[in-house]
DNA sequence: GTAATAGTTCAAAGGTTTTTGATGTAACGA
DNA sequence: TCGTTACATCAAAAACCTTTGAACTATTAC
């Protein structure tokens, strides 16, 4: 146990409490919130999200390194794509402490497709 | 309805959104992570939060106040000092979210009290 | 092989947050 | 009243994060 009640006590957690710093951080911030967001929805390769963040794809890479970083999303590439996904972890993350920020996703209907870019039916 | 799916559809809720990055921004902290984990277990006066995590008193101050500003915690003025709780919707978020931060509250057994101070038994 | 596309990484600029040290204010006791 | 204690605020410095623009890697098509 411990419980040693000094100061460092208070610290004494500080691999977990690190994490949730790190996680928090990654949370912390509007972009990436969207990204989430988005993902918790389904699965988008980086174009989509780029497409509907209306993002620069260096500043996306940095915020899907971000989350990526913390553990909270997973990229898997798909040849010249790399599809995203939200992971359990913060799925619940998410769900738990956010609800409503996956009240409203944005819909994802008539979105361009990666592998018929510029022919999609 | 909001789903107009344009890049601006993305952030259409965005008071909610920034309402959502200000309080991850003020969680993203071991400070105050840690001043919300022992807020969790009960009302705390500043001394003792000055106490536990060996803080200068104006920098638990600024802490304090991020945490006052994004509405997870309160304080009220008991004579010469000032006792902080946590808000329902921080102690919300934290149980969701993160139930190991409250897993193993510091103690706060042998602490001295404000009455007190140089008297405890 | 070369060219094009999708995405990442790097370094420097810009901005925000945290820390520090000094000063200020409210409450209590003499 | 004055002095002390408890806490907050201010302004400058330090640390940190985000954005930008350029260069880089991996994949596909020719």
């Amino acid at each position: 146990m411990t419980n040693d009640r000094s100061a460092t006590a208070v610290i004494s957690e500080r691999p977990a409490m690190e994490r949730r710093v790190a996680v928090f951080k990654a949370l912390a911030d509007p972009y990436r919130l969207q990204i989430l967001s988005i993902l918790s929805s389904q699965v988008r390769c980086n174009c989509h999200l780029q497409d509907m963040l209306d993002l620069a794809p260096n500043l996306l890479s940095y915020h899907l390194k971000v989350l990526r970083t913390a553990g909270l999303i997973i990229g898997s590439r798909r040849g010249r794509w790399i599809d995203y996904a939200i992971t359990d972890e913060a799925r619940e993350l998410v769900d738990a402490s956010l609800p409503s920020l996956v009240a409203a996703p944005p819909d994802a209907g008539p979105l361009k497709t990666c592998d018929t870019d510029e022919d999609a039916g």
